[in-house]
DNA sequence: TACGATAATATGCATGCACATATTAACGTG
DNA sequence: CACGTTAATATGTGCATGCATATTATCGTA
């Protein structure tokens, strides 16, 4: 049994964690009010509404104003997953990561991405094919589209050193992103690419990044097969 | 421009968000002390205290006791994504759930899950089969083992009505648990049961919960065609 | 010079207080 | 009774302060 500090505010989560594990606060309605609490455990305000805060956005309490604090009815299994750039993921797995550069040359973006990818119409963007290598393996296929107006200081780069992932980390921060994981069977072309069978069901991951309204970059990583995310809830 | 009340800890990030953005503070070294930001913004230390601590919990900044607080070098780009009950995420799609339970038995646990799911030896888990409907399309495909010892009550449940998702939520809280998504290739039997042609790429993940160290359920679901895991960063 | 003890320092955290704000309950009026 | 106004209340947040703790720098001694 973990003896918890009694009145740190880590201590007396763990006790309100438990209490809800053990149902002793039934999922759906209020429990104490936070000053109740903090005399019941003898310690100020202030360290029972941070003990409160973190489980409320763990999402297993919901908190508001003059409501109360009450247990979640459908707890969501919340998960925070790292996507590392790909060079840190390869090397951390103690393989030696290198990329090459397939394509590179200025277009207009395709038509399937100006929903999602605001720019000015007529407007070239860069685009990028880069295969990512774990031990001269294929490790992943990379398609990507940059914005040159969020990120001028692309169009100079030959990002045969530093790859566009990496670049764009250092010098175009985003402000938010949009996300999706999904499945797709390698091509004829990926196939070849990632030196699997055609067909293969393989991972691939899709995001467009933006820098407040101005989209930066959106990027289609197709993984080998056999690559797992992994994250621990 | 969205003007900041300047001294609420929101503010006050969000002014640090934009000198870091800005590069006012290069990545890799530090940025003045709290009290020295607390004078600057006219605020209580603990103020710009909140403000930092989001920013480290975000991954931005990397803080250390007596070292002082620097700009990370490279940002990990960190999503958190929601695992939802599937029956809210049909529900939320505007389409109506169903599930159907293919099979339920009790069997010993599969060699491949000795290493990840440590039951006794020899004990006895239970298994379930299940298929997940959205609008009587298939959705998902379930199969899942639960350890009757983490969960007894799973014995005497049928899983036809609530489906053992849920039903575990509800009655099998967990503390922490692994999560993964990969790609699987259709065989034969998954791509009758979810109506998809042999060899189809279909998303999957895979999950283990426990409760403090014993085991509660394994399970793998593999969606139909189509299925997108979306976030935002 | 090498190395261990000690001091200095930046963040981490707890407290007590005050006021802000959202939301609900109570109330009063037509 | 319906409905808008007002009061009550629980959480949200800011401030000043003090002490805890981890880590680094410094100093003294062999």
């Amino acid at each position: 049994m973990t003896l918890t500090d009694t009145n740190s505010w880590t201590g007396i989560r763990e006790v309100l964690l438990r209490r809800i594990h053990d149902r002793v606060w039934q999922p759906g309605e209020q429990i104490p009010h936070e000053a109740d609490l903090a005399q019941e455990f003898g310690c100020a305000r202030t360290t029972v509404n941070r003990a409160l805060r973190d489980l409320a956005e763990s999402g297993l309490v919901i908190r508001k104003r003059r409501a109360g604090t009450r247990v979640a009815l459908n707890p969501p299994q919340r998960a925070t997953l790292t996507i590392p750039i790909i060079r840190e993921e390869v090397e951390a797995l103690g393989r030696t990561y290198r990329h090459s550069l397939l394509e590179r040359d200025l277009r207009p973006l395709p038509p399937m991405l100006h929903g999602a990818f605001q720019v000015s119409l007529g407007e070239n963007v860069l685009f990028l094919k880069t295969l990512h290598f774990a031990d001269d393996r294929p490790y992943a296929f990379e398609e990507r589209y940059i914005n040159l107006k969020a990120a001028p200081g692309a169009q100079d780069m030959s990002f045969e050193d530093v790859s566009a992932n990496e670049w764009l980390v250092h010098n175009a921060p985003y402000s938010h992103g949009d996300l999706s994981f999904f499945a797709v069977n390698a091509d004829k072309t990926l196939s070849r690419k990632l030196d699997t069978a055609s067909g293969s069901a393989l991972f691939a991951m899709e995001r467009i990044t933006w820098s407040g309204e101005v989209p930066i970059t959106h990027v289609r990583l197709i993984f080998a097969p056999g690559y797992r995310m992994r994250t621990e809830i």
